[in-house]
RNA sequence: UACCUUAGUAUAGAACG
């Protein structure tokens, strides 16, 4: 069973829905820990109705359980089974009152995040990041800085909020000092930094930074192809995005993207039908290019090919 | 003894402002 467990997560961590489930249910007996993990890899997957499902079908709850479902509620944006579940589990640890915070701060309840906050028996580094980004997420960049200097606590990921509540509000010289002290850095420190300069034009920077990043991903280079499709340099972002070793669908739809921005219908159709596979945001986006340059028939064509709704 | 849960990154549109 704990073998079975460890394969059950791997699978889950590693991509595939069906093989996490067939390594379940090819478990003789399923312990909790196999329930909570079952549940865990579908909120990983974004299939949360699932994993509510799978959450009432098991025969016990721990409080990992309970804060998971807790976590599938946050995303659901459910405040108001988050809530009750909350105030019906039998009990709360860190996690919990943790996760109830994200769940106020992921429903943009700010007033309420504060409160819990100011109620929490005890809080810790994850507590204090999440206050940091919900006052960042409502452009309190002032309180955000000073929930930051108050916490007395903080970690690359609480330094990275911080520095993201700067890039989303446009100050771009608070960010530089503050990754520049930053005490260490991690690969979403960088693409945070790299998102400042990509977003505010600053094509030469982050030129800079990209090559002196010790490791890159997917995110890395999409914000690089945005940083120089849209400031003149389209060239070099198609042969960055020629050169990628590895694509996901953002990739391609960022690619898609620029060149709807630069006006060219031609190429960002190419993209399109050269994709593997296209989500929502492929297609609104083509859509959108199409219509905009005055490919109206062609747009609704393409809307027209669309399963229909739920 | 061992396995599970919480915070920070990239792409389209729409709404609110």
């Amino acid at each position: 069973v704990f073998l079975g467990n460890l394969l059950v997560l791997m699978y889950g961590k590693c991509g595939s829905l069906e093989l996490a489930v067939e390594s379940f249910s090819a478990l003789a007996h399923p312990n909790v820990f196999s329930w909570n993990i079952l549940i865990q890899v579908y909120v990983q997957h974004g299939e949360l109705d699932q994993a509510k499902v799978w959450f009432e079908m098991m025969p016990g709850w721990t409080l990992v359980s309970w804060n998971s479902m807790l976590r599938v509620y946050a995303h659901m944006g459910d405040l108001e089974s988050a809530k009750s579940l909350f105030d019906s589990m039998p009990e709360h640890d860190l996690v919990a009152w943790n996760t109830m915070l994200q769940v106020y701060a992921s429903a943009g309840h700010l007033s309420e995040l504060i409160k819990l906050f100011n109620s929490s028996p005890e809080v810790d580094v994850f507590s204090w990041t999440t206050l940091l980004a919900g006052h960042a997420q409502k452009g309190q960049v002032q309180q955000a800085q000073d929930v930051f200097e108050l916490a007395g606590v903080a970690n690359v990921v609480t330094w990275t909020a911080m520095l993201k509540a700067y890039v989303d509000n446009g100050k771009l010289s608070s960010a530089k000092f503050l990754f520049s002290r930053m005490p260490e850095w991690d690969l979403r420190a960088w693409n945070v930094m790299l998102q400042a300069y990509a977003q505010d034009g600053h094509v030469d920077e982050a030129i800079r930074l990209y090559k002196s990043m010790p490791v890159l991903d997917v995110v890395s280079s999409s914000t690089m192809i945005v940083a120089l499709g849209l400031n003149g340099q389209l060239q070099d972002a198609v042969h960055m995005f020629e050169s990628m070793k590895e694509r996901n669908l953002v990739s391609w739809n960022t690619l898609i993207a620029v060149y709807g921005e630069k006006g060219d219908v031609e190429s960002s159709k190419c993209i399109f039908d050269r994709m593997p596979c296209h989500d929502a945001v492929s297609l609104t986006a083509l859509l959108t290019i199409l219509s905009r340059n005055g490919h109206l028939e062609e747009s609704k064509k393409l809307f027209n090919t669309l399963p229909p709704a739920a």
